[in-house]
DNA sequence: ATAGACCTTCCAGTAACTGGAAGGTCAAGC
DNA sequence: GCTTGACCTTCCAGTTACTGGAAGGTCTAT
């Protein structure tokens, strides 16, 4: 199979199969006489289970060893587990920290006329930092 | 006013200032005789806002446009909360997609054993997809 | 005089691709 | 046989917003 077909079925650009490769993420592909990879099922496999953990936003890193944990038979799921909670507590940071910054700057939103004239308490508060004015 | 003591002012660290002046996100500063750029209050304050911008999320290239428009005295407010309206988009769009991921993991998180055993719920879904089945 | 804390520039690295150029290959149609 | 278009290959550069570090000049205090 070509890359392309691979990349069809694996729901990944063929350039990021060939970045995968490059970076050891994935092992080199067989290459036809042309010079050009062949996958079989089994890499295309690979390269989707990849293209799922990516997806659920698991740094290349961390989906390097998600695909050893899978290769390796005595593995324990704790160790899955645990780095399926730590991805969880990563976003739980992060819409913590989008949540605040929403609330700001919806806020700001709100007080801003957004008419003709210049005034604007968005541009305000970029300017002298949060006034301590309740409404 | 050195770079340390304006990044301390502005809360950015020295480098950081240095690349908003390379890229001219600022305009590059004084310099003193011995080279040192020197900064005044003026130009404190505009790194001030640019921090804040940046804080809540505004990408480099929308401090840009903010800073022009916070130094443009016949902006229109409507200009502004544009922008602040469009970046709250974004940031609705991130948490959504983070709250799908969360809510995923978490659910694998919780079918998952995480013991000694290599059976792992979490590893079959990168594997095989998203299983159809009701719990 | 010297130590330590500044400052300068420049280069490289980060995360994870993505775009594009230059060039080889393949399959179909005439 | 030849051409066309869709593949494939490699390599280089760009993206975002810094950050670390090296090499070297400067300032301040002792």
């Amino acid at each position: 199979m070509n890359i392309s077909q691979a990349a069809e079925q694996a729901e990944l650009p063929p350039k990021t199969i060939r970045y995968y490769e490059e970076i050891g993420l994935v092992s080199p592909a067989r290459r036809r006489d042309n010079g050009y990879r062949d996958y079989s099922e089994r890499e295309i496999h690979t390269l989707r289970f990849i293209a799922r953990a990516r997806g659920l936003g698991f740094p290349v890193e961390e989906c390097r060893a998600l695909v050893a944990l899978y290769g390796d038979t005595s593995r324990k799921s704790a160790d899955v587990k645990e780095i399926a909670l730590r991805r969880v507590a990563d976003i739980d940071r992060k819409m913590e920290e989008l949540q605040s910054m929403r609330a700001t700057l919806f806020d700001l939103a709100r007080k801003c006329q957004g008419d003709d004239r210049p005034d604007c308490p968005i541009l305000n508060e970029f300017a002298d930092g949060p006034e301590t004015a309740r409404d």
